[in-house]
DNA sequence: GAACGCAATAGTGTCGACACTTTCTTGACT
DNA sequence: AGTCAAGAAAGTGTCGACACTATTGCGTTC
């Protein structure tokens, strides 16, 4: 018996319906995207615990697939297991997001220069023209279609050198600091550096200039790293400043001892 | 009927010295481990297709370990998931290991290079001490000892660039090439060089010379790299030449026709 | 004799149940 | 009053079962 609640917490995956695919109903890969989100945007908050039954009754849906989504993201990162005790959502601290950024750094420095050195130049006009096809309203739109639109350009870098584990690995990141990025996005300290910075990269792409574009996407990367870590703490005040319930018992508990 | 594969520990886990999620000796765990060791040691072959069923029976547990064991391994990169067909051994294609490699190398090099920048004079002592106390026997060890101190030495250079990404991706892919190291340092061609050139490590390491330890760091890949060619050949020859059920059955079906 | 479709089989995806572990509550003892 | 223990409650880890999908084998038709 199968009660399909959509209603409820099932919200987040809007534009999924398609009648006509016959697309399995995959609980699993769905409850991997809807707890995902939840991470993302802070609805399930770090270190705190996750209750699998609570999690799939707002589903709908029973515990395996929940477990399996969780197994799945416990691989990548979002979420940390700890035997009979259940999964934990991972406090990302400012100095875990700064490892990750440089991890991303390393790996984006990496892809250029292979860009660099075997793309044909066919491809890198794929990169121009992805560029040109985006950098008109670039800066109107909303912040996710800004955060998509970059990472693909990036993403299409990685493709471009030719190594797929370089694009595994770029996705993987990306998702796991897609959250703070979008928060950094709409944060006011985000500036408009950002056209001039993919204009030149492309630049340095058509010149096979790996040493600039390398140059560049430090520099972009390290001075992102600066403001990520405002918004970080702006973010951070905004999930905990409504009250957080077991956060204020456990201050009363021990104000009243 | 239970498997209890969990002989010679040190074959798979060698370095296992990671913030990764930590599991107990659960079913799951167990499951992981040994399926693991099935995929690098080509007894479940590449391409193959996985059945749940008859692995469950084998490791006499239920399915559903198998299942959370295969999603972990599918994250990781070691078989595929194709919906409602199941889980499939990933074909590591010379190709795809070729990748590998060279990610392997952008890490190392990159961990190498934060190191020299960062660590303290008494973490580089580590490396030097942890490199001496291996130094002597290192030769006529066998190939899993070898391996285990090889990747424990890398592994600390990671350590040491105080970077746990780094880290935790070094050892993603240690495992995913673990199988075709051990191949290759039994192999005849496995060179001799290796002594000489963790010693050639060291001294860049404390000399701080970042240029000189990355330059090492490829050299030394690039060298590994041709070396697996020829011993990946060998290693599908060897696992592929004793009688393979299934592609057998599929050849006379189609000769039979 | 070959292509097609239908039935039988094998296998995955998900479910609800239960055992065991951890956490919380209550109440006795010092 | 405070501490500790025993029991209750909550929650995870694993199981066997079942529905539904893909595959295989067989018989029919042209």
């Amino acid at each position: 018996m199968t009660e399909r609640v959509e209603g409820d917490a099932g919200s987040d995956q809007p534009a999924m319906n398609e009648a006509e695919t016959r697309r399995s109903a995959d609980s699993s890969e769905r409850a991997y995207l809807t707890i995902r989100k939840h991470l993302v945007e802070f609805t399930l908050k770090p270190g705190e615990r996750i209750n699998e039954v609570q999690l799939s009754r707002s589903l709908g849906v029973s515990r395996t697939p929940i477990r399996e989504a969780l197994n799945r993201l416990a691989s990548e990162g979002f979420v940390s297991l700890t035997p009979n005790r259940g999964f934990f959502v991972r406090s990302l601290s400012t100095e875990g997001l700064l490892d990750l950024y440089e991890l991303r750094s390393i790996i984006e420095c990496a892809a250029f220069k292979l860009m660099c050195e075997r793309a044909e130049d066919r491809e890198i006009d794929r990169l121009r023209e992805y560029w040109e096809a985006i950098v008109d309203g670039y800066r109107d739109q909303p912040a996710d279609i800004i955060l998509a639109e970059d990472e693909g350009f990036h993403l299409l870098i990685a493709e471009l050198s030719g190594n797929p584990e370089l694009v595994a690995q770029l996705a993987s990141i990306n998702a796991r600091i897609r959250f703070i990025r979008r928060i950094q996005i709409e944060h006011p300290s985000h500036d408009k550096a950002q056209v001039t910075f993919h204009s030149g990269i492309v630049a340095a792409a058509v010149k096979r200039d790996a040493e600039e574009g390398m140059k560049l996407l430090r520099e972009h990367i390290e001075m992102t790293v600066s403001a990520t870590q405002q918004a970080l703490k702006d973010a951070l005040l905004k999930v905990f400043a409504p009250d957080n319930a077991a956060d204020l018992k456990r201050r009363r508990k021990v104000r009243d001892a």
